[in-house]
DNA sequence: GCTAAGCCTGTACCTCACTACCGGTTTCCA
DNA sequence: TGGAAACCGGTAGTGAGGTACAGGCTTAGC
């Protein structure tokens, strides 16, 4: 019957998600990704979900996160666990760093900005030599 | 005569930017920060305004800038060029990048947000499931 | 049924941003 | 003035996050 089975090898899944075929053996030895059946002659066949969740992990890797963030968040949801197992208190903490991030990322566009506005040509010169009044040093620690 | 020499030895412009002693050479040697006057023995030197170059340093660094672009900013400014020099150009390519991470955290905010008011356990599930309508996928590239 | 492309495991190597160690010199201060 | 603490240059090691290569099987298409 066969209804959908779309297992991808990992060359497609690689191509797909826009990364390297090793990166996908390396994410499974992290346990970011589940180990994927097998062929009879064990290769490797992806669910097609598989793409969706490397883009998850890489979008979160541009933000910041390092893969033991990534890699913790997801294994929190995997084992099923509901409310108050630590992830939701994770969460939370992530919630503060995310906006402080935001915070001190909106210091620096508001830097970026004036000092291209004022035609200010450096920002660090500006910001270090202060008689340009940018609050570079606002950022928090 | 020597009106306020304030000369800060290496050890305590470590100690005051927070960072480790090694540090400072290694920035030296990356031309991040500029080769300080010596003592007669050989000792490094510093002006008191490398404390807060370093402090400027770090706070890029936080957020996401690497050294060789925090060089390139410091560097075209220390040359004494005026507008269209490419600083500009790079300041405002800096500015439109700034502004995507922005987007891209303000995204997670709210996936976070969301997840944690609908008590949905785990941010990764949800988004890559499906079964959350959460914005996940629309982070950009 | 043959061949090229693709995938397998394992190990080695790479970049970035530090950080540590070593043997030797300099500085500070009691 | 003597000795601990700090600093010197040079080199090597660390950890995160991959990426490459070697030598050998598997799979797909003609």
């Amino acid at each position: 019957m066969d209804t959908a089975p779309t297992t991808l090898r990992s060359g497609q899944v690689a191509t797909e998600a826009g990364v390297n075929p090793q990166t996908l053996r390396y994410y499974e030895r992290r346990g970011l990704i589940a180990e994927p059946t097998r062929s009879p002659g064990g290769h490797r066949l992806y669910p097609a979900a598989t793409v969706r969740r490397l883009r998850v992990i890489k979008a979160a890797q541009r933000l910041g996160f390092t893969l033991d963030e990534v890699a913790e968040l997801i294994d929190a949801g995997r084992t099923g666990m509901s409310k108050d197992t630590g992830l939701r208190a994770s969460a939370e903490a992530k919630l503060v760093d995310v906006e402080r991030r935001i915070a001190d990322l909106d210091v620096i566009r508001h830097t970026l900005r004036r000092a291209l506005d004022a035609g200010c040509d450096d920002l660090t010169t500006c910001a270090s030599a202060s008689d340009c009044p940018l609050p570079f040093t606002e950022i928090t620690h």
